[in-house]
DNA sequence: CAATAATGTGTGTATTTTACACATTAAATT
DNA sequence: AATTTAATGTGTAAAATACACACATTATTG
């Protein structure tokens, strides 16, 4: 009996089937079928929902904050940006889609991505119930070449930033808020420099983020009572004004000095 | 010829079908029968996960920090605690889901509850992909009445939490990481005294929380000097000591000098 | 060769953190 | 009732950090 599913399903060129409820029978002939993809369910019933993920990538080009968007596939919302995302694949951990969706969407990889926030309201995805774990980056423009231009794929000034897609503005305020957290507390930014960097380059770099100008003098002090900065004994190249002292990041320093810091600050 | 699938998995006690590249009439024809439930997949394919969520639910009692836990349903994991979870319905918000929970395993509500990170490599979960999204709260232990109390729900030692069933050791991790992290950022930490507390009570909590000790007097001056506390002009009383004066946190104060911090701290 | 526009180096003041010392108060003890 | 005890409440000085600002130095540009 349970054949007669099977049959149907193939006379009417479906490739997938998930049942739920059924007897145990049509599990085991449906697998007899190559062109039948059957994925069983045992605990989770009907509660399954697709799933997404989104990325989030800033770059840093020319002193500016900028942002990977793409044009949105579906009709809803044509004309509009969103942002880089696709479903997780049934065998896929939610790191590896994320980092695949990069790949795919840009050719780029040897990026960090860090996982930000979920988003799951029922209705934010027009085509049904899609859930979506946000992930962000920063890179640098310069450092990074996009291979793949599809879907008008470019970097957008962080500035400009409005009316996406979907519910990609508030993925996108929430991310770009937990960067600027981020950057504060760890040395992220050190990954968008050039190994060798001047001190020039790093403030310019926390003050595009920041979106804020700071006193060079109380800077460069800063970083250079924190020790985490090895002087290059190299000067800058090429540059229209006198040249600086070139350096790199010490990042074994500075995972031996992580700060554990315990008090109240608020 | 789509009605003999239909017929097929009525009599093979079907209680719902999703169905995915099949012919549109299927769908039509699916909804005129009551007993099935008919779950639309435009988009998603078969891209769908069951996706769950799971509370890490902090108390303070007694100076001590705790942390509700259930015994595991799993025969896998018999015996081992486990946090508080249950799978998300597709037609509930995500936020929703975690407060669902909550209510159901314990009879709490009236708790804040934030998300903070979502757990989904492949193989988590035994009996198949589950994706899962932590939440987390801080509670008065006193202030709530545990009306539930199936698979031996209760508070647990903070110091005593290893080995929980499934990755939720992992997720305990992160969230008490994230706990320990917010309260010292944000004063989340009045609403787990009474309304009106001396600072003993007080530090006593911070003290809990970041497993630490602290100055007595400068942790009064760091207050003072937030300016966030009322003098309610009482006095502490059956206390078996010298009776602390009785303060209440000034939150419209905070909203208004909420910190905008910008700088560099690593 | 002077003007320009950067880099590199202090210096003094204000603020915050940290480490302690001592007086005060109410309960418990003798 | 006087004494001991164990808290609370207040103060002070040194150290570390943050902040505002001045000036010398160096390469480029016209």
């Amino acid at each position: 009996m349970a054949n007669l599913i099977l049959q149907s399903l193939l006379k009417n060129n479906a490739t997938s089937i998930i049942y739920i409820m059924i007897n145990d029978t049509l599990e085991k002939q449906a697998k007899n079928f190559k062109s039948l993809q059957v994925i069983q369910s045992e605990v989770q019933g009907i509660n399954r929902v697709a799933l997404s993920v989104d990325c989030v990538i800033f770059g840093f080009d020319e002193n500016k904050l900028k942002v990977l968007l793409i044009r949105s596939d579906l009709k809803k919302y044509t004309g509009k940006w969103s942002l880089l995302g696709d479903l997780v694949q049934p065998t896929e951990d939610l790191d590896d889609s994320a980092y695949r969706v990069l790949k795919q969407r840009t050719g780029l990889s040897d990026v960090y991505l860090e996982q930000v926030h979920t988003f799951g309201t029922v209705h934010r995805h027009p085509a049904g119930r899609v859930v979506t774990v946000a992930f962000c980056s920063l890179i640098n423009v310069q450092h990074h070449r996009l291979k793949i231009l599809d879907n008008e794929l470019h970097w957008h000034d962080v500035k400009n930033v409005t009316d996406l897609a979907f519910d990609h503005q508030q993925i996108f305020d929430t991310c770009f808020q937990r960067l600027q957290k981020r950057i504060q507390e760890h040395p992220l930014g050190f990954n968008l420099l050039p190994k060798k960097f001047s001190l020039r380059e790093l403030q310019n770099l926390y003050e595009a983020i920041l979106d804020t100008k700071m006193d060079r003098r109380n800077f460069r002090k800063k970083f250079f009572s924190m020790d985490f900065l090895i002087d290059l004994e190299e000067m800058e190249q090429d540059v229209p004004h006198r040249p600086g002292k070139l350096y790199k990041f010490n990042y074994e320093k500075y995972e031996k000095k992580k700060k554990k810091w315990v008090g109240i600050d608020f």
